[in-house]
DNA sequence: CCCCTTGTCTACCAGTTGGTAGAGACAATG
DNA sequence: CATTGTCTCTACCAACTGGTAGACAAGGGG
């Protein structure tokens, strides 16, 4: 069945253009253009450009999801769990860049489907808290208010692999080399930052 | 003369519509419109839409060198400065948050105004650079690569102050009382990330 | 063979976009 | 008073926006 397959081609070819210039700046002729397609196709699988937006957001969604549920099942605990997600998370971002462009147009304030995006994404925030609190109490994390960790984590990876422009005019090029390179600060701080303080701290 | 009056109203407004709605999202009837003045005398004093949103750019960029400086001349060291330096960025985003939509906007892959404002901030970069270092020298600081260290510093500060949506859909609505929490959490993080190891690190 | 569904197309629409042309209000200056 | 430069306005425009109406080709089932 054709129609399918231009359905899936529309989604995808949509993800990577709201991803890169937004959903003002994506307009459905141009988006069609890319397709090789007429605009009236899109329009006939996605009854408006907010629908077929919406719609790429619950794809969206559903692939972080698995991306997320994938490194769960791996079981690994403390700093090793939070290893594995940023992993997961620069193989995203080299393998799709979309994806977290996408997700960068989402989170913006005012957007209007942020909550969308959130009430399906919301049960990995739960248990990613969940999780945090479970290795503080076991001492492998240190201790503190679990949602607002979390929150700076969130921070810390999504900013260090969306601010392409900024790491760019500072002069890293994003090779892949770099991203490796990346990744591995980004781990060495965020080690430094979790690991639980040691008996004798330096003082303030 | 109310001629610069003028002027400088457009820019106020522009950074608030260009911070909130993005540069697509935003046009210049709809800004006319809120500046209760005519579309014609926006393009009056500035050429055309794109150099109205560099001139925002500019004007931004020298406002937050001004909020920078302001800091680096209080000439804290270590971690304190740090301290001061996440103390004005919140302040900025209280008082003044459009500023920080727009460096969102600006430093998105595929902005023509990236280098623009990467050209302002450079010098910006290059000090706190050298101030990383020094203070890695001094013992102050964690020793690493200070250019990737400043990106996750940078990362974990710009996402906390601006992924405000992602806090929404989480749960911490943005009060006044929740950013003083989100940035005391994020100086525990930064702090816990950047003090030097101690003599007996726990192992890897 | 006809009919109905599926999928894509052409043709069109009203509203909005960024931008141009030029008139008129106004104050300062000679 | 006349002139000049500054500033904002009305009146347009071509191109593009998201969206509608409907034709048409292809195929499957009766």
């Amino acid at each position: 069945m054709a129609g399918s397959d231009t359905r899936r081609r529309i989604l995808d070819t949509a993800l990577a253009a709201f991803g890169r210039d937004g959903y003002a700046g994506t307009s459905l002729d141009a988006l069609a253009a890319e397709l090789g397609v007429r605009k009236q196709t899109i329009l006939y699988w996605f009854p408006s450009k907010f629908d077929l937006f919406e719609a790429v957001v619950d794809d969206t969604a559903d692939d972080l999801a698995d991306a997320f549920d994938e490194v769960a099942a791996s079981g690994l605990a403390g700093l090793d769990q939070v290893q594995a997600i940023v992993d997961r998370v620069f193989r995203l971002a080299v393998h799709r860049p979309q994806v977290l462009g996408l997700v960068r147009e989402v989170t913006r304030p005012e957007s209007p489907t942020a909550s969308r995006l959130g009430v399906r994404i919301r049960p990995l925030y739960d248990r990613a808290r969940d999780f945090l609190m479970r290795e503080m109490e076991a001492g492998r994390i240190r201790r503190s208010d679990p949602a607002m960790l979390l929150l700076s984590l969130y921070s810390a990876v999504v900013g260090m692999v969306t601010e392409l422009e900024v790491q760019r005019t500072v002069g890293f090029e994003p090779t892949l080399r770099s991203t490796v390179m990346r990744r591995r600060e980004l781990m060495r701080f965020l080690r430094a930052a979790l690991t639980p303080e040691n008996p004798a701290p330096a003082g303030s």
